[in-house]
DNA sequence: CCTGCTTATACTAGGAATGAGCATAAGCGG
DNA sequence: CCGCTTATGCTCATTCCTAGTATAAGCAGG
């Protein structure tokens, strides 16, 4: 047999997230300014030399952008047939989930807003507005399925993903969220890649240009795992420095969950949850009392089995 | 360039969860009976043929087994360079979770006991005694060290993984605990892999004969992330029959976590927590007093936003 | 039919964790 | 000193969990 013909390309793709100045940002390629859509760092795997797949990601991310990572995992293997290269070769991708400390940003790169490619996502000050206009298409298909058996399904997935039922909104599944867009045509790249789809509707453009290819679908997939983790790995210590405020920390936690917190119960959550040391420093550049400066304790691994920081909404709703 | 060279092999590989006579099973191909060591069942992605990876892997475990998957994730991708096929050729390989109910067992397929390759993962009937000697040959390796830097570090990651601390042993961590043993050249096939690890010692076969190349380690990602999701996804049901007892539905969460429950509140949980209704039919042969027959309740997922099986282990140990 | 065994189910006291809010402290600019 | 800001301390009612005790309802054997 011919490997050259059947094996698929195998490529890297890095999921770099950093938080800066409340806002959970990604690194990407290409430049916004002209009309190629944005993507992620990708890269390949060199079966020769390198010995995993991770060192072959850290290695070429060092290369192409000068970070070095810290934190990183696997996070999925994208292997669709509909992804092919300019040749046509089908390509699989391993993608990655990278945090890094806000002070590595490098300054030029091309970091930009997550939620400027999921507005829906950001509930910080209150529900978002074009929702409606999201879950109105949403709920045009389930009825346009009609006699359709699949619409009950359908609808169950529309309720459970975009908490309209009892459970309310989860950050969680934004990944889900995603891909019913994507299926009901309303985000730019699902009337690209399949014509198959004629009730794309008036909020075709939910969201903005995308990216190139599936990689709105890899942030997405990203976006999940990250606000999952949370709740019981304490990486939210990878996005901050090595000293911090806990009014620092339960703004790093709400830019990524997209979610406000009571902050008194969240001072309470990780203080007594012995998350953080006090290093016996303040902060006086708060704008009002100054505030202790903390450092991630490592020794809660050893005392708790799934020390991480429960995202529960405060009430105010905004 | 010539992708012939330069293109890993792909491979699709599943790990087939069923639970049954209380004791979580996989399946295996290659025969226990001879030499050759059991593997997981794989196959291959054919890049014309199958439009996903998921989909790839449902149409040969099907020819090849003739078993029809349920619920189905994606585990992980393995991608050292030290997976080869006889040819030398890289591997690729895509790991998928499959959980099947009791009764589509194939009657003549290979099914293993899990905890034969994870003996010191069931404490179930309290602490599994070999333990000691696990824990001693990593201790020992610690040691051995000495004033290696890797040493605190590597003392941290025992700690944390054994639940020798405060934290108490987490079902969770049975792929940390399994690559610790491989590092420490504590389990068979660390000692194949590698020439470079002298200090094998006096544990070199805890758990048995394992298995093919590295598949013992695929199985115990799988069981690290089956024992995480029970506690926030109703993925049990997947394992049962359509119409279960409460005792069943304790007894098969107790086998994948390897620990044992109180019976009270856990019936408490699932009742309550509205994860099952009750049929109004009765389980006569149980020994004792008649058991409500229960079946799942979909529902839940619209009303809860993470329903699962908190796995709190009963006091009593034994 | 009564006894003793089994497993299933009901209920409860005490404590810990959680959700929501009030109150106070300590900077700053005027 | 006032009014604004942000930080921190504390309370209180409620829910949830832990670890039990107690009761129900089968079966086998005498």
């Amino acid at each position: 047999m011919n490997a050259a013909e059947a094996g698929p390309i195998i490529q890297l793709v890095a999921v770099i997230i950093a938080v800066t100045a409340n806002q959970p940002r990604v690194l990407t390629v290409g430049e916004a300014t002209s009309g190629a859509p944005l993507a992620l760092p990708s890269g390949p795997l060199d079966p020769a030399g390198d010995r995993t797949l991770e060192r072959a990601l850290r290695s070429w991310v060092r290369r192409q952008s000068g970070l070095q990572l810290g934190y990183v995992e696997q996070l999925y293997t994208f292997g669709d047939a509909a992804r092919r290269d300019a040749d046509g070769r089908r390509i699989l991708s391993v993608a990655y989930l990278a945090l890094v400390h806000e002070q590595q940003l490098a300054p030029a790169a091309g970091w930009q807003d997550c939620y400027g490619f999921f507005p829906w996502e950001d509930w910080r000050a209150g529900r978002p507005p074009m929702l409606e206009s999201a879950t109105a298409a949403l709920r045009a298909r389930t009825g346009a399925a009609g006699a359709n058996l699949l619409a009950p399904e359908l609808a169950e997935r529309l309720e459970i993903a975009f908490g309209l039922g009892e459970a309310g909104w989860d950050p969680e599944r934004s990944l889900e969220r995603y891909e019913l867009l994507y299926e009901a045509g309303a985000v730019a790249e699902a009337t690209l890649d399949r014509g198959l789809m004629p009730d794309a509707g008036p909020a075709a453009t939910l969201g903005g240009p995308g990216m190139a290819q599936d990689h709105r679908r890899i942030l997405a997939t990203a976006l999940s795992r990250l606000r999952g983790k949370i709740k019981y790995r304490p990486v939210v210590f990878e996005l901050l420095p090595e000293r911090f405020t806990l009014s620092q920390l339960q703004q790093v936690v709400e830019a990524l969950a997209g979610v406000r917190l009571h902050k008194q119960n969240f001072r309470r959550l990780v203080e007594q949850g012995g998350l953080v040391t006090s290093t016996g420093d303040y902060d006086y550049g708060t704008g009002g009392r100054p505030a202790k400066l903390f450092r991630f304790r490592r020794r809660v691994l050893r005392e708790r089995a799934a020390p991480g920081l429960r995202v529960t909404p405060a009430t105010g709703g905004a």
